[in-house]
DNA sequence: TTGTAGGCGTTATCAT
DNA sequence: ATGATAACGCCTACAA
C-alpha cells in the first residue's frame, strides 16, 4: 500500500501538502493540486483508516448490536439504518450478541476499541447491568436503544414504535366493527415490546367499558410463533363462548391463528376477525390477506440513523426519545 | 480513554510489559501480571483498535458487500457468516452497494482503507470491470464471491450452491413421479444464478428424452415475484395442453403459481405438481406446504466464513471454489 | 523478566 | 502557499 509520503515524493511536494489536499479545506495552487491528484491516481492511493483514526476523534462508523435470532422486521430496520448511514458516508458494523449480558458487554468493548461514533442497541429484554453501562457510555459516545427497554428517567436515547397506542387503535377498530369478545395472543416471557402492546389491548377494552376476560388472553411461545399461534387459537375456538375477534402481538401469531381457523372451517372475517401486528410482507402473501397494525420498519431504521447523526454532530443534546406512530393496514381478515 | 501508558504508570512498569501481557505470549512474573491486570481493571482500559491496526497487518474484521435489495435467503446467509466470524473473534462490516459498479468500487476502496482481512462479495449480476478489480485485490486480500458470477478460469474464490444440479434433481423427481409436461418459471433479466438453474431444467429433460417445449418456459419479473408467478401460471393453465407440473427458479414464483392454481380450482398436487427452489421459511407456512429444492443458507454462510478463515490464515491457497450440494424437501405440492 | 527506543501513516501546529 | 516536526497508542527488536 502506498502512503501519503509516497504520493508526496512522486508529486514533488511535502506530505503536509498532500494531507491538506486530502482534507480539501486549505488553499492550494492549481498546479500542485493537479500534480498531487495525478500522483494519487497513479499510485492508487487509499488513505489508511487507522492512521486517520489515531489522529481524529471520529471514524465515520456506527455499530449495531442485535439479538442473534432476529426476524424479518429487524432486517428491514437494518436496511433502513444502513441505507441512511451510507448516504452520509458512515459504515455500519453489525454484531449479533444474543441476549447474554456478558457477550453484549464484550461486544460493546470491542466497538469502543474501534472508536465507533455511535452505537445502536437492539434487545428484546432489559438487562439492568447493561443499561447502566450504556448510560455511562452515552456520556462519551451516543447510544440509541431500539426497544421499549428503558425506564422513564434514564438518560439514553431511544427510537421505537408506540406499541401500546397502536395496539389500542387496532382493538378499537375491531370494536368499532361491532366485535365485543376480542381475544389477545401475547408472547410468553419477558418481551418489553410485547408487554406494552398488551397494555394497549387492555386500554382499548377499558375505554369501551368491555370487561377484561382472562380466558380470552393467551400466551404463546415467541420462538415457534406459528405453531404456538395455531395451538392457542385451537383452545380459543373450543371455548363455550368463543371470541369474535383475535388480536395478536405479532403477525406470525396471527398467521398461526388463521391456519387454525381455516382448518376448523371457521370463516374469516365473517365469524372471527383476525388482526396482526408488524405488517411483515407475508401478510399480503397469504390468503385471506392479513389485516395488521403496521410499523414501517424501514422508516424506523432511517429515523434511528438520523437521530444518531444529530447526536454525533451535537453532543449537547445528550439524549432524545423518539416514539413513532404506526397505522392500521386493513386487508381481508377484518 | 486510558492508554497502555496510563496502565503502565499505574502498575509501576513499562509499557512494553503491559503490551506483552496484552498479547499474552511472553513470560511475566505473576506479581507483575497481577499488578498490571489490576491497573487495567481500574482504568477500564480498552486497547485502541487503530493503534493496533497501524502496527499489525490484520484487523480481525471482514467486509460483506451486498446488493441493496436483498431477500430472506440472503439475510440467513449473513447470519451464518456473522455467527461463525464472531466465534473466531472477527467483526463483520456490512455494506449494501446496489448493483451500481462505481458504488461497489467506492465501497471496496473504503474497505481496503479499513484494512479488512477479507471481503465477501454478493451480487446478482456480473460486472466485468469489478470482477477484474476483485481478482487484482485477491492477490493481497482474500475475496470470496457468493454467486455464479465467475468464469471458469478466474482466480477468485467462490462459495455457492450448485443450482444446476439441484434443479436437475428436482425436475428428475417430478419426472419420476410420472410427470411429463413440466413447465419452468425463470427470472426475467440477467441473474446468473437463475440461468444455471434453468440449465438444470433443460438437462433433466434431455436426460429423460423429453422434448423441450418453449411454450412451457415462462419468464417472470423477479422484483414482483409473487404477482409475476401468479400471472405466468395463469397463462400456463389456459394453454390447450397445460403442464402437469411446474418447477420454478425461486420459491416466491412457486407461491405465486400456487395462488393462481388454487384460485382456479386446480388441485395440487393431484392435477399439477409444484416445486420451488430455495426453501424459504414461508414454504412450510403456506397451505398446501410447498415442496422445494433446498439450499441451507445458514450453512452457506458458515462455509463462506470458514473458507475465508483458511484463506486469511494461509495466503498460499490463493483461491478456492466451493460448490455446495442442496437437497429436495418434499412437502404437499408434489 | 523487564525496559529503551523507533516507527507505523496521518493530522495539526507553527514556521517559512 | 508550502514545509518541518511533533504527536496519536501501540508493537517489537534489541538491550540490560
Amino acid at each position: 500500500m502506498s502512503t501519503i509520503y509516497d504520493v508526496a515524493k512522486r508529486a514533488g511536494v511535502s506530505k503536509t501538502t498532500v494531507s491538506k489536499i486530502l482534507s480539501g479545506k486549505e488553499n492550494v495552487r492549481q498546479s500542485t493540486l493537479d500534480k498531487v491528484n495525478k500522483a494519487m491516481e497513479e499510485l492508487n492511493y487509499i488513505p489508511s483508516h487507522f492512521a486517520q483514526g489515531m489522529r481524529v476523534a471520529h471514524t465515520k462508523s456506527i455499530a449495531v448490536l442485535l439479538p442473534e435470532q432476529y426476524n424479518y422486521g429487524l432486517s428491514e430496520i437494518l436496511r433502513g439504518i444502513e441505507e441512511t448511514s451510507a448516504m452520509h458516508g458512515y459504515t455500519m458494523i453489525v454484531c449479533s450478541t444474543g441476549i447474554d449480558a456478558n457477550m453484549q458487554m464484550q461486544y460493546l468493548r470491542e466497538m469502543i476499541s474501534r472508536q465507533v461514533d455511535g452505537i445502536i442497541f437492539f434487545s428484546y429484554a432489559r438487562i439492568d447491568k447493561n443499561i447502566e453501562y450504556l448510560i455511562e457510555l452515552n456520556k462519551k459516545t451516543p447510544v440509541i436503544v431500539m426497544d421499549a427497554l428503558l425506564h422513564e428517567n434514564e438518560a439514553l436515547s431511544s427510537v421505537r414504535i408506540d406499541g401500546e397506542k397502536l395496539t389500542q387503535k387496532a382493538v378499537q377498530y375491531l370494536i368499532d366493527k361491532g366485535r365485543t369478545r376480542i381475544a389477545y395472543i401475547k408472547a410468553l416471557g419477558k418481551y418489553t415490546a410485547g408487554f406494552e402492546r398488551y397494555l394497549g389491548y387492555c386500554a382499548a377494552l377499558e375505554e369501551n367499558h368491555i370487561a377484561y376476560d382472562p380466558k380470552l388472553v393467551k400466551e404463546a411461545d415467541f420462538k415457534n410463533h406459528l405453531t404456538a399461534g395455531y395451538e392457542v387459537t385451537h383452545e380459543l375456538i373450543e371455548m363455550k363462548d368463543p371470541p369474535d375477534a383475535i388480536m395478536t402481538m405479532t403477525d406470525m401469531f396471527a398467521i398461526g391463528a388463521l391456519n387454525c381457523l381455516l382448518e376448523a372451517g371457521i370463516r374469516v372475517p365473517e365469524e372471527i376477525n383476525v388482526m396482526g401486528f408488524d405488517n411483515i410482507p407475508l401478510c399480503s402473501w397469504i390468503r385471506p390477506k392479513l389485516s395488521t397494525a403496521s410499523q414501517n420498519q424501514h422508516h424506523v431504521g432511517r429515523t434511528a440513523f438520523q437521530l444518531m447523526l444529530e447526536l454525533i454532530q451535537d453532543p449537547q443534546i445528550g439524549f432524545r426519545r423518539m416514539l413513532l406512530q404506526g397505522e392500521l393496514v386493513i386487508r381481508d381478515t377484518t
